[in-house]
RNA sequence: GGCCCCGUCGUCCAGCGGUCUAGGACGCCGGCCUUUCAAGCCGGUAACGCGGGUUCGAAUCCCGUCGGGGCUACCA
């Protein structure tokens, strides 16, 4: 049987890096065995879901390059794969077990339960500990499931190994709102089992929920499918990724300059490796190794830091003009308009700000002197050992140095100002940085030669003479 | 509280009974290079939670313990 998996994301939020894995990793198993990846909407929190979420959603999705098989926009045998458009056949199937003895009508209603909930809360209990102590009333209302009793559930996890459960455990849980929705069990079990879902391969919060999932699909008469429960991803203090740990989505990610393939190498770091200490590998290696099976076992903590490193790795093997095309736009939101002719002088310095960049957005920041007058200067490194007259013996000797300089390029400027810091006495380092402040106003940027030499001599004088007064 | 899962450097990953005086990567520290910042190169720091077994032999298997986490909703 060949091999099919998805991914179901509710619409209730951006795509977060955890359930970014999780689609990662069936994306991989399906192209590892030449199966099935699947994106379905798991949207039955109509109060909660929009249609703003799910296209940032399927948006992070085809940034990471997941393309999918089936599923929302793909078209396939399942019409929409949104469970919105499938209601009546949750309610129709909640009904079918409540004719077969499998399950109940359960009148409780919602504002009574509110209240064992604020009292439970009150108490500094759990939200569910009054409720599943109370006898379900007989009339109309949600349909809950009744769990057989002395029964234990075992299955074998594929990263996990052997799990099992006791029955008794397990409370009889909502399959049908009041409302008429089907709660996430039976919507996401009944579909799993329509789609001939063969491993579902999700976070391991859901693990406690597997017993029920396969009750539900032996209701269905089906055989429950193989599942993998991947650990999940943690923040610095070893809780669940949130916001509270900064960013947390892959869209915000995406926002701060980060690369797909940084994002989808790291993601896949998370939890598994390729073998043979790879660090650094593509999409094709990955597929051609993964397995489920190979998955760890605890729990990782998203680590911003390597990312942040292996997006510079990523740069720094960018083709220099793909490069220099992805910093353009980023520029030119800075600056306003670009014309071709102001921005050659950025292509020329273009490999050397490659080369000192993590992220997109630190470029544009390096490359901005290039097209505006600095607005601040940075504190002087030089300070310590350097009074304001010092600095002024600098750049005058610089102006002077330069001022007839013939021809303009990296070249004769380098061996026009290196014999300032001999003149003055001082070292290299101590010299140059002023130069290079009063003409990029940071002390943060390309090499200084060059620098001079793509800014053009005029606007290179400006800037020397007006630093004068400033620094 | 109950149920379930997890436990190798600060972090991620390797290790699947002997080759482990535990390997790689990020980070951190030092050095080289050097006009800054990076990059690059060299070196260093640092871990099998603990206690019992099993075995000739355990990071690797078993039990216990401690610690961490998840779930315990008409959220998913």
């Amino acid at each position: 049987m060949s091999v099919r998996v998805r991914i179901a994301p509710s619409p209730t939020g951006t795509l977060h890096v955890g359930t970014a894995r999780a689609a990662l990793y069936n994306w991989l198993y399906a192209r590892h065995t030449g199966g099935t990846f699947i994106v379905r909407i798991d949207d039955t929190d109509l109060a909660r879901s929009t249609t703003e979420y799910e296209s940032n959603i399927l948006d992070s999705l085809r940034w990471l390059g997941l393309d999918w098989d089936e599923g929302v926009g793909v078209g396939g045998p399942h019409g929409e794969y949104r469970q919105s458009t499938r209601l009546d056949h949750y309610r129709q199937s909640a009904e079918a077990m409540v004719t077969a003895g499998l399950a109940y009508y359960d009148d409780r209603t919602p504002p009574e339960l509110d209240a064992l909930r604020a009292r439970a809360q009150g108490e500094g209990r759990h939200p569910g500990h009054y409720i599943r102590r109370i006898a379900p009333p007989a009339d109309s209302g949600s349909i809950r499931y009744a769990v057989p009793a002395d029964e234990s559930i075992t299955f074998t996890d594929v990263v996990r190994g052997e799990i099992s459960f006791e029955a008794d455990t397990i409370d009889d849980f909502v399959i049908l709102r009041s409302d008429g929705t089907p709660t996430y069990h039976l919507a996401s079990t009944l579909d799993d089992v329509d789609y001939g879902i063969t491993h579902v391969a999700r976070g391991e919060d859901l693990l406690p929920s597997t017993p029920k999932h396969i009750l539900l699909a032996r209701a269905l008469g089906s055989e429950p499918p193989t599942y993998a429960h991947l650990p999940l991803l943690f923040g610095a203090d070893g809780k669940k990724l949130s916001k509270r740990h900064g960013a947390d989505s892959v869209a915000e990610f995406r926002a701060m300059g980060y690369l797909p393939e940084a994002m989808v190498n790291y993601l896949a770091l998370l939890g598994w490796s390729p073998g043979d200490d790879l660090t650094i590998f593509g999409p094709d290696l990955a597929i051609e190794r993964f397995d489920l099976v190979d998955v760890q076992k605890n729990p990782a903590i998203f680590d911003v830091d390597k990312l942040t490193w292996l997006n510079g790795e990523y740069i720094r093997a960018m083709a220099p003009d793909d490069f220099a095309e992805r910093i353009r736009p980023l520029v030119e939101d800075s600056v306003g308009c670009l014309d071709d002719e102001r921005w050659k002088t950025f292509e020329e310095l273009s490999p050397l700000v490659q080369e000192r960049t993590k992220l997109l957005p630190e470029a544009a920041g390096q490359a901005m002197f290039l097209f505006v007058e600095p607005l601040s200067y940075d504190e002087g490194s030089w300070a310590k050992v350097m009074d304001k007259k010092g600095v002024d013996e600098v750049l005058d000797l610089a102006v002077e140095a330069l001022t007839d300089l013939d021809p303009w390029e990296t070249g004769s400027i380098e061996s026009a100002l290196r014999t300032l810091p001999e003149q003055l006495g001082r070292g290299a380092g101590k010299v140059f940085q002023p130069i290079r402040v009063a003409v990029t106003g940071s002390s943060v940027s390309p090499p200084l030669f060059e620098s001079l030499a793509a800014l053009g001599r005029s606007t290179s004088m400006e800037r020397l003479a007006r630093a004068r007064s400033r620094l």
